[in-house]
DNA sequence: ATATGTTATGTTACAACATAACATTTATAG
DNA sequence: CTATAAATGTTATGTTGTAACATAACATAT
């Protein structure tokens, strides 16, 4: 385990604290999975890595439930359009965390996570309103090609 | 079939003819279906109401492969939130097709399309091109409640 | 009219993703 | 030490989607 990985698992048990809730050993590894992914990993992939780095089979029922804990707390996101799951990239970040916004490479299935911008969205918001329909699950997912993969021949 | 899906279908087969592909029978009903839901439909409820309403049972292979060119050729739009597929808002429009924007009612699972507007969509993008990403297949889904939802009782 | 190619559709099997229902174990408050 | 709730395990099943291959329908060339 990183030493980044660390440090974020030590933020994260802290967050768990203060939210009155448990950060279990198998609820951590999970975490720890995924954030050892440099891609978003499916439920059943995670079931697959979860073996190999840890030596002990967790049933997939289980894994989903570690993800719904993992989720509410908002250390990892679902990514909606790949019914994969992500590490949140700000969980040592202490400021609040804005509207994830998701570019995801359909060519190598990285995904980098970017806060959207607050004007931008504010605008966005502003427009969705004026239909009379209130968001809530604020996200955005959009698909395209990654800088690495634009400069790489085909 | 109601009047107004007259009109839509009747302007499919034109779009068709001119972009030199089939609108088939099977093709046309499966629209028609989607035309007649007021809610988006899985491939499976695509399936189930197509017996209800032409008396024949297609296979749900056959569905998805319609569905993929009803896509293809823009008369439809999968929800990849959803995994559900919905009829565009507008065929019959002759202007060009803007970045679809789906509202998505969590509650009563009712779906708006709106085009997003232009100088939104031009920020967002200006913004995602400054990371180095390219977008492509865009569309926006948002999750929230619609207007009606809001003033119900629950 | 026959052969050939092309597109559309059917069939079977299975992979991938997800939840329901209920049992058992583990933590912890009184 | 129990009573209770929370976490995890087990089994079964539901839902969504694709791969691989076969056949049908139609168009075009011989
Ligand atoms: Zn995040
Ligand atoms: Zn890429
Ligand atoms: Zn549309
Ligand atoms: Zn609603």
């Amino acid at each position: 385990m990183s030493l980044n990985i660390d440090q974020i698992i030590k933020k994260s048990q802290e967050a768990c604290v203060l939210a009155g809730v448990k950060l279990t050993t198998k609820r951590k590894n999970v975490l720890i999975v995924l954030l050892s992914s440099i891609r978003p990993l499916s439920a059943y992939e995670i079931f697959e890595r979860y073996k190999d780095q840890f030596n002990e089979s967790l049933p997939v029922m289980s894994i989903y439930r570690m993800l719904d804990f993992l989720i509410r707390e908002k250390f990892v996101h679902k990514l909606e359009t790949a019914n994969q799951y992500i590490a949140c990239a700000h969980i040592t970040c202490d400021h609040q965390h804005e509207t994830p916004q998701f570019l995801i490479c359909d060519n190598c299935h990285v995904v980098k996570e970017v806060g959207i911008k607050r004007n931008i969205m504010a605008k966005l918001e502003q427009s969705i309103q004026s239909t009379g329909f209130t968001l809530s699950h604020q996200q955005l997912e959009l698909h395209g090609i990654c800088e690495h993969c634009q400069n790489k021949p085909k």
